[in-house]
DNA sequence: TTTCAATGTTAACGTCGATAACTTTTGAGT
DNA sequence: ACTCAAAAGTTATCGACGTTAACATTGAAA
């Protein structure tokens, strides 16, 4: 009674890393649809289990939540830390915003989940560091936040 | 079978200003719980009528969060406006975002509904024009949503 | 080889958004 | 004053969701 994919061909019982697959899949949704259609059960079906697995790996919704911003928060970092000029800086920061719109706005959403509370306040205190030069944190997150609401343009 | 309140004090079938509860309730369930915790039957239940009551005042939740959300632009353009100095409107601002969390966060989100949209639009068109001598409104933007998400101070 | 913790599964509960069908009230037109 | 249709309530119902409990399978250590 097995119905479960494998990661290259066959099927298993075991996924082999469904939590990382519950998180693309979260993310995924929260991009492409926003964070009113991310749910759990929707998440586990795209990643081909059943809709109670993700409770092995996640205590609820919220830290599933809170696991995805962490991620996408280091995922910013990264773009952000690796683009050179103070104004590629910028452009590497309202581009991500622009490619995932619902990572982004998660990152900086008021998170239940206290769990991931101190690497997400480590990751935005980082970045904040790193944007020092290219107009700070708050200004950039402002320009691009009015952008994704659909106040301003990219 | 009536069991409806009357503004007042008697029990009606009619409520009166139904829809201005159900915005009232919104507003304080966004503002105390969050985004999560604001359902339509609660909001009804607080306003002390049927669960689903709401559907004859709006299509659906969408249309409730739209309506709050102009009306939550309007209220903070009226606190703006009528604050002197660039200072005084600096912190209008903020003194807005930090007493009313979840009327803010609501403001600058992605909204599905469409109905609300010009109006919600030209608010925020308008608050930029009132805010160009305060550092402007993507910037005050920035400072709030960073504070309210926890990463910055008020 | 045995065994047990990790990681899956199905089934169930209560709540939610939404709709349908019904009832009460209001008020505009006669 | 009467009527009667529209407005604004109600209950009942549906499918989906978050979550938990109880059970099944797997893999790896002893």
């Amino acid at each position: 009674m097995a119905k479960p994919r494998m990661r290259g061909q066959k099927t298993r019982y075991h996924h082999g890393d469904l939590k990382q697959a519950l998180m693309d899949a979260a993310a995924t949704l929260l991009d492409i649809r926003g964070r009113d259609a991310l749910t759990l059960r929707e998440a586990a079906r795209r990643a081909g289990v059943s809709e109670a697995a993700p409770y092995r790996h996640f205590d609820n919704l919220d830290a599933l939540l809170g696991a995805v911003a962490v991620e996408s928060l280091d995922m910013l970092l990264e773009d952000v830390d690796v683009a050179g000029s103070a104004a590629r800086k910028r452009r590497a920061y309202l581009d991500f915003a622009r490619d995932f719109p619902g990572r982004y706005e998660l990152m900086f959403s008021r998170l239940d989940d206290k769990a991931s509370w101190d690497d997400r306040a480590q990751a935005v205190a980082h970045l904040a560091e790193i944007l020092e030069g290219a107009g700070g944190l708050s200004a950039l997150h402002g320009e691009a936040s009015l952008m994704l609401a659909g106040f301003a343009d990219f």
